[in-house]
DNA sequence: CTACAGTCTACAGTAACTGTAGAGGCAAGA
DNA sequence: TCTTGCCTCTACAGTTACTGTAGACTGTAG
């Protein structure tokens, strides 16, 4: 069970046949080796580091930064600041948009809430999406963004 | 002050110049107004509506979704069902990116705790990356990580 | 008048894939 | 052995939502 076509490995790692050869042509996954009718064999490694790959992937590491992480583990003596600052760095990007689908969450909820089935000329959805520095209650929000829209 | 250039319609709204010739090219914005030598001429309508655009994008309404509100909105006589529709499945949307990037910011947050410092061969964040089903704490995680990655 | 910033078109590039076409490969059943 | 049906191959176009570039023209302030 050492060695297994690119098929086997997309079911072992859950990343899609083409993506597979995606990364190998962006140099994230070294070149297989072949069998007699030039099909790929990926051995266990393969796993790990497609593993590796994606698991990076899930958690929002770009793939700029997951060549940094390959090129670090090639040299194990170093000191692991680097890593680190890439994992913060990281951090701080999901902490980001975490905060700002937040409010995305609140704005919207309070859109739909609004919008209870009344006709589109005064849809709270829309009034929102339009004027989003007013508030949603005032009456006669939506008539405006209307009449702004040039009606095509 | 009625009519102005794309490069203060672009100042009004935060929307880049390159932008907003893109958004005419896909029909999001009608084609405006020329100068006597070919430069776009925006009214407040412009501003107002791609003030619209902007926000729904900020929101992370998908431009196919925009065009959607944008076409409803020359009907208003009809039901906000749809519209209200639309809010629902990006709000579900936001929900979904939501409970995903709460889980990354603490397995990341996890990860740069038990980075302290050491040495890439025994780096927690890598370990983490390659074997995620296992505990952090195990003592002996990353060498074999970097046992299964080929040196290239 | 001369800079210099703004605008124009057209097209290429970005990230991270996904999909398609058309050809060839491989294992199992009749 | 043939056939059925799925797997794999390469190469390239398409996706989303822009961003950047080249090279030319325009508009304005000193």
């Amino acid at each position: 069970m050492s060695l297994m076509t690119i098929g086997k490995l997309s079911g072992a790692t859950g990343v899609k046949v083409t993506t597979i050869r995606y990364y190998e042509s962006i140099d994230l996954l070294d070149e297989p080796e072949r069998s007699a009718s030039g099909q790929r064999l990926y051995g266990d490694a393969a796993v790990e580091r497609l593993g590796f790959i994606r698991h990076a992937r899930d958690l929002g590491f770009p793939v700029s930064a997951i060549r940094e992480l390959i090129s670090l583990q090639v040299d194990p003596g170093r000191d692991c600041d680097l890593v680190d600052q890439i994992a913060r760095r990281q951090l701080g990007e999901v902490r980001r948009r975490l905060t700002q689908l937040e409010a995305l969450e609140a704005e919207l909820k309070r859109m739909i809430t609004a919008c209870e089935g009344g006709k589109i000329a005064s849809c709270s959805v829309l009034a929102a999406l339009g004027h989003h520095e007013q508030c949603l209650h005032e009456e006669h929000a939506g008539k405006e963004v209307l009449a702004a829209l040039p009606s095509k």
